[in-house]
DNA sequence: TATTATACTGTATATATATTCAGTATTTAT
DNA sequence: ATAAATACTGAATATATATACAGTATAATA
């Protein structure tokens, strides 16, 4: 998708919230009305760009015929069942049947990203982060992790969710949130070290 | 709501599908073109009889000014659209249109128990308890409330969330998750306050 | 340098659309 | 038995709305 103008993304910005409020889209005359405007064209030129960059679609001819596209809304409204791991201390968080506690019917686009499973914490080496103990942490699998993260990492048998801080190509620092608990460093050369993922989002169930 | 006849419920399907289509509301032809209808008046008197009942909304004037109101079950999925209220300072945290910042689709079952809303947090008042700030608490409208539930309570036009601990029959203690806040005691007799709800869940999408 | 994209105002108009009025017929309450 | 609600056709119309056309101006390309 092609880059957008501040100007645009108002006027998206605008549909949506109309949306929002009346359940069907604004004319070109209500966005000026909203974005103070002073002429029809202005919205009109606003919404050609738009759907030239494929935001929205506009439908000729019919009134208010504005839709958004893309994956984030009507579109996707497909659940599926997403299992819920426990965090064990040892052993990886393999989706072998065993470790799967339950499933969570949930929609694909439910966080910021596509994610794999949930994973359940254990211990409060995070709660600084607003991570407690048995929250369900959205766990996307990737290696495309930065500083920073709160990725689900494995040295040897232990697997733990931590914050990612890379020192040199050969050392990664375990950062916890949480003052009770000391980093953790890994020497990538002398350690079985694995990323098997990162936080894209977290459920609590009271 | 009032009973609907047979009729009337395939139009409100129609309206449902056109819109899951298209993005937008059909016209009073729109609908004479799907259900073989001749006459726009048709149409028009379903969705007059519809909006009596109930079901849905016209705006007056407005093109396409239908929107599907109170859907308690018509949706029929197991999914349903929930509003994102912002957290604001002043004013209770009504459904009001104005205050609903967003949707989010998702189960009926997802937490522990129903709810009613989300509330989208402001501030660290309660990150010792894992609430951070941007996160969405999940509300059940009620007034069955323990001491140390996690309330959603306003205090004449302030809006908080906090935990409950009733000290007295007229005293009302809100205690915050946070060394760097105070408690806050309130008097019934002197000061206007209400339970809005409680949490029954977190959702937090990075 | 010329060109394209962005960002507007202002006017005009064909048509898309809501909505009223006049009928007819059947079913359901009172 | 009479009124009211339902369920339509058909025609007419005021207006809501998309959209084209004519300009002006600035910033970003090529």
């Amino acid at each position: 998708m092609k880059e957008i103008t501040s100007q645009q993304q108002r006027v998206l910005d605008c549909i949506q919230i109309y949306l929002n409020k009346t359940g069907f889209p604004p004319t070109r005359a209500d966005i000026c009305r909203e974005l103070g405007f002073k002429s029809p064209n202005s919205a009109e030129t606003h919404l050609r760009a738009l759907e030239k960059k494929g935001f929205i679609s506009i439908e000729s001819g019919a009134s208010r015929g504005i839709s958004i596209l893309g994956n984030s809304d009507l579109s996707s409204n497909m659940d599926n069942n997403y299992p819920v791991i426990g965090l064990v201390a040892a052993g990886s968080p393999t989706l072998a049947e065993e470790n799967i506690e339950n499933k969570i019917s949930c929609p694909d686009d439910f966080f910021s990203s596509s994610f794999d499973y949930f994973l359940k914490v254990k211990g409060l080496s995070m709660k600084d982060a607003g991570i407690m103990e048995d929250d369900l942490v959205a766990v996307k699998k990737t290696h495309d992790v930065k500083n920073g993260d709160i990725v689900i990492a494995r040295i040897d048998d232990e697997v733990t969710i931590k914050f990612l801080n890379r020192k040199s190509p050969n050392i990664v620092e375990l950062e916890p949130a949480n003052d009770d608990f000391q980093n953790i460093i890994v020497d990538l050369e002398h350690e079985d070290f694995t990323i098997e993922g990162k936080s894209v989002g977290l459920l609590r169930r009271n």
